[in-house]
RNA sequence: UGGGGCGUAGCCAAGUGGUAAGGCAGCGGCCUUUGGAGCCGCCAUUCGGAGGUUCGAGUCCUCCCGCCCCAGCCA
C-alpha cells in the first residue's frame, strides 16, 4: 500500500492519468462484448534462470493490468523441462516479484501441478484420433518436417490405431522405452505453412529427476502442449506473452478447441531490449559462468537481483515499465530512460550526505587549530520532513581531488589558486597555494583562508561565489570503499557473435580510502544516499561496520562533464 | 523466396476519418549554498515509399520497400 502511494507521488502529471495500450483496448472490448466477465492474467516464468528487467516489464504488465481491472494475476512456474530447472530459481523468482511489489496471494502454481491432467487430456486427444505415438527419432522428425518453403511428409507411424497409440503412450509413461526413442505428437497438418502445426511433439521421454515431481514421471510435456492448457485450467482470460509465440497461437487454439475447454485469449507484445546490455538468459548465464561478473546479482547485471544490489528501487522499475509502454513494435529502450526513472525516485527520497571519493587535503590557515564547529545541513531539500543534521567542521578537511585545478580551464567554478569557493554548509574560502611532494611534484595539500563572516546562514553568507564544493572534516570522517559501476558494454547494441568483445573493461572501479561524513557509521546494507554532487550510492550487501562499502547506483546529471567533454 | 508480425522525431510512444499527446535524449534561458533539483522555451508542415478513395487520410484501399520471428524431443 505504501509502495503504491510512493509510486503515485513519483509521477505527478499527465502520464499517469490513464495508461493506454493495445492490450487494454482488447480487454475493454472483451469485457464490453461479454467474451469475459473479469480479467485474470498470469506471469509464467520457467525456473531456469534469474529474472531480469525484461521480465519486470512482463510482471508489471500482467500484475498491473489485472490490478487496474480489479482482476487477478497468478504466478505459475512453467516447469516442463527438468533438465534445466532448479528450486534455486523458483526461490529467487518469488523473491524478485515480491520485491518489485506484486502479490499473487494463494495463487502460486506449477505446470507440474497439471501433469496428471495433461496426461489425461493427451489420452483424450489420442482417443479422438488427434495424437499419435511416433517412433521417429529427433533427426528423422526434423527431416520429415520439411522446410519453410516445402511441406513436410507424414510419419510412417501417423496412422496407428487409437488402441495401439493408447497402449504405447501408457508404456511410455511406465518407462518401457529409452530417452528419445518415442514421442507423442499432435496430429494436425504436415503440410501447414505454419511449421508449428506440422504435428508438434507433445511428450518426450526424459528419464530425469524433476525438482518437484522427482522420479514420478519419465515423460514430460513440451511447452507447446503444456502452456495453453495450464492457462485454461487456471481460468486465465488473457494470456499475455511475447511476440515469438504469435505463430504458436493457432496451435494453442487448436488444442483448446479439440479439448473443448476454457479458452483464454492470447495477446502478444514486444519484449524489452535495453541499450548497453544483453538480455538473453543464455548470455547472462555465460557472463556468470565465465566470470565476467561476480554472479547473477552483480550490480552491473540487468537482473532484478543485480539492480536491487546496485540500489535500484522497485518504484523506479515500475515507473520505467509505465513510461516505456507496451506495443508490438520491436524496440530498444535507451538506458537513460531507466536511469532517469531512478533519479526521479531517489531525488525525492534519498538522504543527502557528503562523501569524498578521492580525498585531497585542504588546510584552512586562519582557522583555529583546535576548533570544531557543528554545522547544520539539510537532509533533503526536496523533503523538509527529512530534517537536518549536524556535521563537524575543522581546520583540516578533505575535498574531492577533482574540485581543485592548479591550472583551471574556462568556466571551472571550483578551487584553483586565488579562487574563491563555498564549502557547502560552511564558509567561503580562498585558495592561497598548494603543497607538493618534492619528489613527484604531486599536489599533496591545498592551502586556503576562510572568511569568518560567511558562515552558512549568517547575513554575510549571501555573498555569491560561483562554486560550491563538498568536503568532510579530516579528523572526523570515516573510511569507506566505493564501487563505481559503469555500463557493462561499450556499445549500445552488443549483438552478434562477438558480443563479448564489447564488454567494458572499466565497468567496475574499486575506490578505496574514501572519506565519508561520520553519521554514516550506522549505514546498513541497502540504505541509499545521495553523495552530494556525485551521485546516488547504496550500501552493498558485503558492507560491514568498520568496513563500509558503497555501490554507485547512478551518477547525478553532470552538466560540467558535458561542458568539459565538448 | 512459405507462414506470422512490425514500420509515427536520435530512442520509446499516443493517435480508432476532422488537421501530429507525452516521456527520454539534445539545445537555449531562468533560478540555485549540490554544475543536483525545479521552472520556461525550442525540437515531425508530417507519420517507411508511391498511387488511390474522400470536402478532409498517420488512420480506409492498392502496390512497393525495409526490419523482426518460425524448420528444438528449449521456453
Amino acid at each position: 500500500m505504501d509502495n503504491d502511494k510512493d509510486f503515485e507521488n513519483i509521477e505527478s502529471s499527465s502520464q499517469k492519468t490513464e495508461k493506454r495500450n493495445f492490450i487494454r483496448d482488447i480487454i475493454d472490448d472483451d469485457l464490453k462484448t461479454g467474451k469475459y466477465r473479469e480479467v485474470h492474467t498470469r506471469f509464467p516464468p520457467e525456473p531456469n534462470g534469474y529474472l531480469h528487467i525484461g521480465h519486470a516489464k512482463s510482471i508489471c504488465l500482467n500484475f498491473g493490468t489485472a490490478k487496474d481491472y480489479d482482476g487477478l494475476c497468478n504466478l505459475r512456474f512453467d516447469d516442463t523441462n527438468p533438465t534445466k530447472e532448479d528450486v534455486e530459481y523458483v526461490e529467487s523468482i518469488q523473491e524478485d516479484i515480491r520485491w518489485l511489489g506484486f502479490d499473487w496471494g494463494e495463487r502460486m502454481f506449477y505446470a507440474s501441478d497439471y501433469f496428471e491432467r495433461l496426461y489425461d487430456y493427451a489420452k483424450t486427444l489420442i482417443g479422438a484420433g488427434k495424437a499419435y505415438v511416433d517412433d521417429l527419432n529427433a533427426d528423422e522428425i526434423r527431416r520429415y518436417r520439411g522446410t519453410l518453403t516445402e511441406p513436410g511428409k507424414d510419419s510412417p507411424c501417423r496412422n496407428r490405431t487409437v488402441e495401439e497409440n493408447l497402449d504405447l503412450f501408457e508404456r511410455m509413461r511406465k518407462g518401457e522405452f529409452p530417452d528419445g526413442s518415442k514421442t507423442l505428437r499432435a496430429k494436425v497438418d504436415m503440410a501447414s505453412p505454419n511449421i508449428n502445426m506440422r504435428d508438434p511433439v507433445m511428450y518426450r521421454i526424459l528419464h530425469a529427476t524433476h525438482h518437484r515431481t522427482g522420479d514420478r514421471w519419465c515423460i514430460y510435456p513440451t511447452y507447446d502442449w503444456a502452456h495453453g492448457q495450464s492457462d485454461s485450467i487456471e481460468g486465465i482470460t488473457h494470456s499475455i506473452c511475447t511476440l515469438e509465440f504469435e505463430d504458436h497461437r493457432p496451435l494453442y487454439n487448436w488444442f483448446i478447441e479439440q479439448l473443448g475447454i476454457h479458452h483464454p485469449r492470447q495477446v502478444e507484445f514486444a519484449r524489452l531490449n535495453l541499450t548497453y546490455t544483453v538480455m538473453s538468459k543464455r548470455r547472462l548465464l555465460q557472463l556468470v559462468q565465465e566470470g565476467h561478473v561476480s554472479g547473477w546479482n552483480d550490480p552491473r547485471m540487468p537482473t532484478l537481483s543485480g539492480l536491487r544490489r546496485r540500489g535500484y528501487t522497485p518504484e523506479s522499475i515500475r515507473l520505467f515499465a509505465d513510461r516505456i509502454g507496451v506495443s508490438k513494435a520491436d524496440s530498444t529502450i535507451d538506458v537513460s530512460v531507466l536511469e532517469d526513472c531512478l533519479r526521479t525516485d531517489l531525488n525525492k527520497r534519498a538522504a543527502r550526505v557528503m562523501a569524498v571519493l578521492h580525498p585531497l587535503k585542504l588546510v584552512i590557515e586562519n582557522y583555529p587549530d583546535d576548533l570544531v564547529e557543528k554545522l547544520e545541513a539539510v537532509n533533503n531539500p526536496e523533503d523538509e520532513s527529512m530534517g537536518t543534521r549536524k556535521i563537524p567542521f575543522s581546520k583540516t578537511l578533505y575535498i574531492e581531488h577533482d574540485d581543485f585545478r592548479e591550472d583551471p580551464p574556462k568556466k571551472y567554478f571550483r578551487l584553483s589558486p586565488g579562487a574563491e569557493v563555498r564549502l557547502r554548509y560552511a564558509y567561503i574560502v580562498r585558495c592561497t597555494g598548494v603543497v607538493k611532494d618534492p619528489n613527484t611534484g604531486e599536489i599533496t595539500e591545498v592551502r586556503c583562508t576562510y572568511d569568518p563572516d560567511t558562515k552558512s546562514g549568517s547575513p554575510a553568507s549571501s555573498r555569491k561565489v560561483k562554486g560550491t564544493i563538498h568536503w568532510v572534516s579530516a579528523g572526523h570522517a570515516i573510511d569507506a570503499e566505493a564501487r563505481v559501476y559503469d555500463r557493462l558494454f561499450n556499445v549500445p547494441d552488443p549483438g552478434g557473435e562477438n558480443w563479448k568483445e564489447s564488454l567494458n573493461p572499466n565497468s567496475l572501479e574499486m575506490v578505496k580510502g574514501c572519506k565519508v561524513e561520520p553519521g554514516l557509521v550506522v549505514a546498513k546494507p541497502q540504505d541509499r544516499f545521495q553523495f552530494e554532487r556525485l551521485g546516488y550510492y547504496c550500501v552493498d550487501d558485503e558492507s560491514k561496520p568498520g568496513n563500509l562499502v558503497f555501490n554507485r547506483t547512478v551518477t547525478l546529471r553532470d552538466t560540467w562533464a558535458k561542458i568539459e567533454g565538448k
